[in-house]
DNA sequence: TCACTTGTTTGACCGGCGTCAAGAAGGGTT
DNA sequence: AACCCTTCTTGACGCCGGTCAAACAAGTGA
């Protein structure tokens, strides 16, 4: 971990985020004004279950996965955040530890604005209240279809699904954005599952080479 | 489906919930100018899923279940609104259609508050938009639980996890709140899957007749 | 009270997925 | 290239929980 200045690539991904592409150009600065930058290595903690954090977190690029721990040791992913999102408001609007612990997926930039800040603009500020009014329905959603996903589909139909949903309409194949390891979690899968639901999907025509997914029939994946 | 007043009892409810309760009075009967209440029997559908909607929902009392349907038929609840609960925000802060079915778990009386009205006093009002902030954090908190649980637990874990909550801390025994057959939903279970769960517990203290759940030796339940 | 419907439990079966272990394949580094 | 280390794949195995079917219990209404 390493403060760092806001670059100007990454003042474009704030503004092309949800949540923060709806404010006009003051609040947005006002903002920024109490944010910090920091870069982390993979693998790095930026908050553990149970601490109490005052801060919300945006990522400027990398990857940030959510994870709790149950008591037996084992974890489960939670969310996951690409580039653009943002994440950790829920414990300091509900003045409570988090509920989860926030990993590095791979190398990030993070941005770290100051709760007790954003806390303040949301209460006076209607575009700022509205902003986040929606950014929270749809991290809900996110989480709901997580839920629905896990609990009405099996391995295979999962990642058929995952594969769909990102492989361009017009293209026949796409990188994974991420390690498989990775994508198993947030799934909800062990990794070996995961690479068993793709030679499964071999014989629907997808071929898997490293994380390079090329998808010979659309359709015999839409069936699954 | 019958339309009715609003009770003395229902506005008890509402100034209870966790929503209205923090709004001050005018601002409340405002909200509520714009409501209408409506009974429902078991299984009455509120709203099916893909119907696009433009009302919030509240349980004044009874149950409702939201739940998602697999393209093979099966279905999958996402969440459980006891009375006092608040729903169905989502789908009008993200012009969405609905994402879920709504159907009544028992009889139950609930209020529809016009979106619209909704919408124009959380960009209006900055104890409508804090409110609804919370309330949307909370909601997330208790999928991200749903999902955490799923991935983490097995049945019997889940099943002492939620005996342990329901049960009072000073008490050795409670009513189940609804049928077996919901709380099995609610779990992600089989409703076969949650009597095996209870058998299971029989053997750590834990009696089931009927809805009468008591517990003989609540460590032996945590330990699961 | 009895009949009928609806909810719950139990048994049998089996498929999906987690786990452990071993091997294969990449990706870096020297 | 040879090496190491990590990630990924494959096989074997076992358990959890879904499904089907049947017995049983509880409500509900006449």
């Amino acid at each position: 971990m390493n403060t760092l200045q806001l670059t100007s690539t990454d003042r474009a991904t704030l503004i092309r985020s949800r949540f923060f592409g709806r404010l006009p150009q003051s609040t947005f600065e006002d903002v920024l004004n109490s944010a910090s930058v920091s870069a982390y290595e993979e693998r790095d903690v930026l908050f553990r279950q149970d601490e109490s954090i005052n801060d919300v977190f945006f990522v400027l690029s990398g990857l940030v996965r959510l994870c709790r721990l149950g008591k037996d040791g084992r974890e489960a992913d939670v969310a996951l955040f690409p580039e653009g999102e943002m994440f950790a408001e829920t414990a300091m609007f509900l003045r409570q530890r988090a509920t989860a612990s926030a990993v590095a997926a791979k190398r990030s930039v993070i941005a770290r604005l100051n709760g007790g800040k954003l806390q303040q603009l949301a209460a006076t500020d209607h575009e700022v209240a509205q902003a986040l009014i929606e950014h929270l329905c749809y991290r809900g959603k996110m989480t709901e279809d997580l839920l629905a996903e896990d609990r009405l589909l099996t391995a295979t139909q999962r990642v058929a699904n995952f594969i769909l949903s990102h492989c361009p309409e017009d293209s026949t194949s796409f990188r994974l954005p991420f390690q498989k390891n990775i994508l198993a979690g947030k799934l909800g899968l062990a990794p070996e599952a995961l690479s068993r639901a793709f030679s499964t999907l071999r014989q629907s025509g997808v071929t898997v080479r490293g994380r390079l997914i090329e998808i010979h029939d659309r359709h015999a994946l839409e069936r699954y």
